[in-house]
DNA sequence: TCTGGGGTCCTAGGACCC
DNA sequence: TCTGGGGTCCTAGGACCC
C-alpha cells in the first residue's frame, strides 16, 4: 500500500466540479481563444457573466456579474455567446463518466456533483485513485478539465474542490478536517452570503473557529434557528447530508427579463403566455401537476414582488396556468405607465404526481409537442415496452389532425 | 456597477381547527 | 369575557446556490 491508499481513509465523498464549464466547453471550438480573457454572455443588453476564463477572472471578472461591468474591466476580452446545448450534451457526458465509476452519482447543477465512492474501492483502489481516474477520463473523453475534492462529509469534499480549482485534487483526510476549516472566514460556509456574513460580523464572528465556538442560541439569534443550528454543524465539520442519486422537483417556472422595461399590457400577456406554456409542457413531461400558481413582477427600480394562488384543481395545461397567472397580475391593478416592468415570470408551485395515464396529461389543443416529448413522457413513466411507441404516434397524429385545424407543420408536411 | 434564469429553503403572520 | 396552545395550510418575501 502506498501513502496514497492510507491518508484518504474513511474520505469516501468525492465532489467534482468542472472549471469554468460554460466558458471551457466554448473553447473547444474556439482555438483561437484559448490562454486569453473569455467571457460567456451577451455583449449589451441586460445581461450577465455566465462563466468566464481564469484569464479573464484575473481582471476581476466574475460569474453573475452584469456584461457592462465585465467588459469594462476587462475591455480586451472576447465576448462568447452561450450555447445551452452544447453545456447540456457536455454535461450528459462527463455525467455518464460519473455513472461508470459508482452509482452513487448526485448531480448538483449541470456542471458538478457528488460521488460516494465507499461501494467502489475493490474495484478501482482508494478514493484518491478514483478521483485521478475521473480527472483522467474527464479530460481524455471530453477535452476538458474539471476539479475534484474527496473528504468524507460533502460540504468538506465541496471546499476541497474548491480549494483545487483549477484543473486539481485535494484529499482532506477525516483528521484534517477541523484544522482546515477553523482558519476560513464565515463566508466560506454553505449557506453564507453576503447579507448573513454582515449579521455574523457585526456579533463580531469573522471566522469559522468564531461559529464553531459560539453558543447555539447565539447563531440562532443571529440567523434563524435552521441556519444557526446548519452554520453550528458545519463550522465543526459535521454534515450528515447522504449522497442521494433521487430528487423529485417541488415547482417548475419560466421567467425573462425584458430588453426595455415594457407598459404595454398586451405584451405582458403574451408574454405570460408564452412562459405558462412552456412551464405546462415541462409539467406534462414530468408527468406532474402544479396545485400553486406564482407569479413574479420586477420593477424598473428591481423592486420585485411575488403573488400566488393554490388552484381548486391542480393542473399541467398551460391555458390554465395563463389564466389564473392572469387574473392574479390584473389584480395587482398596476398602473403600468408609472410603474412599468422588467421582469415577469410564472412557477407552479406544490407539484403532484399525475398518476394515471400519461396520455390523459396530454392537451392537443394547446400546443405542438414532439413525439419524442410524449415518449419521453410516457416511457419515464411505464418504461418503454409498455405502451408501444408506434400506436402513441399514430394517437397523438390523429388527435393533431382532429384539433389543431391543420396549424402544425410538423405534422401537416408528413 | 445597474444587476439572468433556474431553482431550494427558511421565516413569519394569519386563518382555521381541535 | 380580555383571552391557551399546538398543528397545518396559505401567502409573501428574502437569502442563497449554480
Amino acid at each position: 500500500m502506498t501513502t496514497a491508499d492510507v491518508d484518504d481513509t474513511g474520505a469516501h465523498i468525492l465532489h467534482v466540479d468542472m472549471d469554468a464549464f460554460f466558458a471551457s466547453v466554448e473553447l473547444l471550438d474556439r482555438p483561437d481563444a484559448r490562454g486569453k480573457p473569455a467571457i460567456v454572455g451577451h455583449a449589451g443588453g441586460r445581461g450577465v457573466v455566465t462563466s468566464a476564463t481564469y484569464e479573464a477572472r484575473r481582471y476581476g471578472v466574475r460569474s453573475a456579474m452584469p456584461m457592462a461591468q465585465a467588459m469594462r474591466l476587462c475591455p480586451t476580452a472576447i465576448i462568447l455567446p452561450p450555447h445551452y446545448e452544447k453545456y447540456v450534451e457536455y454535461s450528459k457526458r462527463v455525467m455518464d463518466i460519473f455513472h461508470e465509476v459508482t452509482p452513487l452519482v448526485e448531480p448538483l447543477s449541470i456542471d458538478e456533483a457528488f460521488l460516494d465512492v465507499s461501494g467502489a474501492g475493490r474495484l478501482l483502489g482508494s478514493p484518491r485513485r478514483i478521483a485521478e481516474l475521473v480527472r483522467s477520463r474527464v479530460a481524455g473523453e471530453t477535452g476538458l478539465t474539471c476539479s475534484v475534492g474527496v473528504a468524507a462529509t460533502k460540504f468538506m469534499a465541496k471546499l476541497a474542490s474548491g480549494r483545487a480549482k483549477p484543473d486539481g485534487l485535494l484529499v482532506i483526510p477525516p483528521g484534517e478536517t477541523i484544522a482546515f476549516l477553523r482558519p476560513l472566514p464565515v463566508g466560506a460556509l454553505w449557506g453564507v452570503g453576503a447579507s448573513t456574513q454582515a449579521a455574523l460580523e457585526r456579533m463580531g464572528l469573522r471566522t469559522v473557529a468564531d461559529l464553531a465556538d459560539a453558543p447555539l442560541h447565539v447563531l440562532q439569534k443571529a440567523v434563524g434557528d435552521a441556519s444557526g443550528r446548519r452554520l453550528h454543524e458545519l463550522a465543526n465539520g459535521r454534515d450528515p447530508r447522504r449522497v442521494v442519486t433521487e430528487s423529485r422537483e417541488k415547482s417548475i417556472g419560466h421567467e425573462n427579463t425584458f430588453g426595455v422595461d415594457v407598459d404595454d399590457p398586451d405584451t405582458l400577456r403574451r408574454e405570460l403566455l408564452r412562459l405558462s406554456t412552456r412551464v405546462g409542457e415541462r409539467l406534462r413531461s414530468h408527468g406532474m401537476l402544479g396545485r400553486t400558481v406564482a407569479i413574479k413582477v420586477r420593477f424598473s427600480d428591481f423592486h420585485t414582488i411575488t403573488r400566488s394562488r393554490t388552484l381548486a384543481e391542480p393542473t399541467s395545461v398551460g391555458r390554465r396556468l395563463f389564466e389564473e397567472a392572469w387574473q392574479i397580475f390584473e389584480a395587482l391593478e398596476l398602473d403600468l405607465r408609472r410603474t412599468p416592468i422588467r421582469l415577469i415570470g410564472i412557477r407552479a408551485e406544490q407539484l403532484i404526481d399525475a398518476g394515471g395515464d400519461a396520455l390523459a396529461l396530454w392537451d392537443p389543443d394547446e400546443e405542438w409537442r414532439s413525439t419524442e416529448q410524449t415518449l419521453d413522457a410516457v416511457s419515464a413513466r411505464f418504461g418503454r415496452g409498455v405502451i408501444g411507441p408506434a400506436s402513441l404516434v399514430r394517437r397523438t397524429k390523429e388527435a393533431d389532425a382532429e384539433s389543431t385545424d391543420g396549424r402544425n407543420p410538423r405534422w401537416v408536411s408528413d
